[in-house]
DNA sequence: CTGGGGTCCT
DNA sequence: AGGACCC
């Protein structure tokens, strides 16, 4: 948890409970930061509905295996619960529609999408993503300078609900904030929903803990604010320490050991009381987390650290089913790969084996092995899905090589997961405007191509009983990956003043937040005094965006 | 009958 | 390489 000089830290409130103050540059303004959660609706079942809209008005769910992961709100709606054992929910509810949500490769690309479509918006200083379906935004910088409007001519309507709204007082500067927060809130959801047709929820708050918890109390398709002077009501709420995103179960098990249970236990426990279980940086960001002070930055994310696919199984318990398992779980990794463009210098292989957990009276014991993979193995990917011949068997003797360092085969195992990873990308020497270009037009290459084959058909070799796949209802429709090239997007809204006067602000607002930043560091502001020199590269490719006059 | 992913830290 | 955390 590094601070850099983008943190402002914590808020006012948040600020006065810390120890250590000076550690943490205030608000430029004495203003607090403005962050939104949001959270797309039952994720996997709206992508689902979109490849076939005639299930919007059936009840749904999205099955991995023998779970139901989520339903749809029309399941919900009728008293379905969001997820649960296939066995008990097709008992129960005979009319639930299932369909298999075990291939994430359609949820990673509308997954990809959402944070395209909220990074591009020009207010969103920095977008975080958690997991697929959740993104944190920065928007403090774009708040702070639009807060200058006369409240008397402004009365900056909060959109949404504010939790516990009694306190609201419109000429509070801090609610002011949160309030534009709620309206930016409101304006990446319909462009979310205008785009890519899906509904989601959102929190806003003064850190990314609150924004997170507050953005539950109204779902599905809403927003809630929360502001300062309401946190610990929010917190009363919360059943359990477990309940604060950061306190897992591994954390809680600790707490209860040294008899917190509660909430309030922890509001009220000191650094001395945690000193145990908890060395004294985490102890104390503990406390201050069941407090609701939250000091994280909002992290841009990147491109991906590591790609992988797991399957699990029944059993399997020759090396010969391995290789089989191993060679298809490659060969729908490889067209991942191949859809990242960057070659990767590591794999891993992963592998839980039943004998070894009962052995060791473990619930569950994934083990793993990675190792290098020279370059040449996998540079047929940068142009190619799937790889020679050659090398392919290279690979996949790769795998089994690893897996021989896990399983001892003169002795009996039972595998019940397989999964392949990759990882160690080579640096992409930051994000320059030179790296989007390039990036860009790779992007406009591999969407021009067809997949020789959706692999999304293709089914895992050898299926037992236990996990066949639900037959496909959904065979075919796919509305992104016909599309040539993503539709462009519409011009969002953003203040004029935030754009360069020659730029057209369609093809500004589709530059990612950085690139903006570095492009603005470049302009001829007067009042700036550190102008970063242009190179030439930067200065052309400038040009081939910008408005000819 | 707990999925198939990810992140960062130790 | 494993473990914590997140969804």
């Amino acid at each position: 948890m590094s601070d850099d000089e983008t943190d402002w830290g914590a808020s006012l409130s948040e600020l006065s409970a810390v120890g250590h103050a000076p550690l943490i540059p205030p608000p430029p303004s004495g203003l607090p930061r403005v962050i939104i959660h949001i959270d797309l609706d039952c994720f996997y079942a709206q992508v689902e509905m979109v490849r076939q809209p005639a299930l919007r008005s059936q009840p749904m769910g999205v099955r991995q295996k023998q779970m139901v992961i989520t339903t749809n709100y029309t399941a919900r709606a009728r008293g379905i619960p969001k997820s649960g054992s296939v066995q008990a929910l097709t008992q129960a509810y005979p009319e639930l529609i299932l369909v298999n949500g075990e291939d994430l490769y359609e949820y990673r690309r509308f997954s990809q999408r959402i944070f395209e479509v909220v990074s591009s918006m020009t207010f969103a200083h920095a977008v975080e993503r958690l997991g697929m379906d959740e993104n944190f935004i920065d928007v403090t910088p774009w708040v702070h300078a639009h807060l200058s409007a006369p409240a008397e001519i402004d009365p900056s309507p909060v959109q949404g609900h504010v939790f516990q709204a009694a306190s609201w007082d419109k000429s509070d500067p801090v609610h002011r904030c949160l309030a534009l927060g709620s309206v930016l809130a409101q304006r990446i959801r319909t462009r979310i929903r205008e785009e890519l047709g899906l509904t989601s929820a959102a929190g806003i708050a003064v850190n990314k803990t609150l924004a997170k918890l507050v953005g539950g109390c109204h779902k599905p398709d809403d927003q809630t604010l929360l502001l300062p002077d309401q946190t610990l009501a929010l917190l009363q709420t919360l059943p359990s320490p477990r309940s604060i995103p950061g306190i897992g179960s591994a954390t809680h098990a600790s707490l209860l050991e040294l008899g917190i249970d509660t909430l309030a236990d922890l509001q009220a426990a000191q650094v001395s009381n945690l000193a145990e279980m908890f060395d004294r940086e985490t102890a104390e960001r503990l406390i201050q987390l069941s407090q609701g002070i939250d000091p994280s930055p909002v992290k841009t994310s990147g491109r991906p650290q590591s790609i992988g696919l797991e399957d699990r199984f029944k059993v399997i318990t020759t090396r010969d089913e391995s290789k089989t398992k191993l060679k298809w779980l490659w060969g729908r990794l490889a067209q991942l790969i191949y859809e990242d463009g960057r070659i990767p210098r590591v794999i891993r292989v992963t592998a839980r084996d039943q004998i070894k957990e009962r052995a060791q009276g473990r619930r569950w014991l994934k083990e793993s092995r990675q190792t290098q993979i020279a370059g040449h193995i996998l540079t047929g990917l940068k142009t190619n899905p799937d790889l020679p011949q050659r090398e392919e068997s290279q690979v996949v003797d790769i795998c089994l090589s690893l897996l021989d360092k896990m399983v001892n085969h003169s002795a009996p195992y039972q595998l019940t997961l397989l999964g392949i990873g990759v990882s160690d990308f080579p640096p992409e020497t930051a994000n320059t405007i030179q790296n989007y270009f390039v990036a860009g037009a790779k992007e406009t290459r591999n969407e021009k191509r067809q997949p020789k084959r959706s692999h999304a058909a293709m089914t895992p070799p050898n299926e037992e009983a236990m996990c066949q796949p639900t037959p496909d209802i959904d065979e075919a429709i796919r509305p992104c990956s016909k599309k040539v090239k993503p539709a462009p997007l519409a011009i969002p809204v953003c203040d004029v003043s935030d754009i360069p006067h020659d730029w057209d602000p369609e093809v500004w607002a589709n530059l990612p937040m950085d690139i903006r930043t570095e492009l603005l560091a470049s302009q001829p502001i007067q009042s700036r005094t550190n102008v970063k020199p242009l190179n030439k590269k930067t200065k052309s490719i400038a040009s081939y965006f910008q408005k000819k006059s």
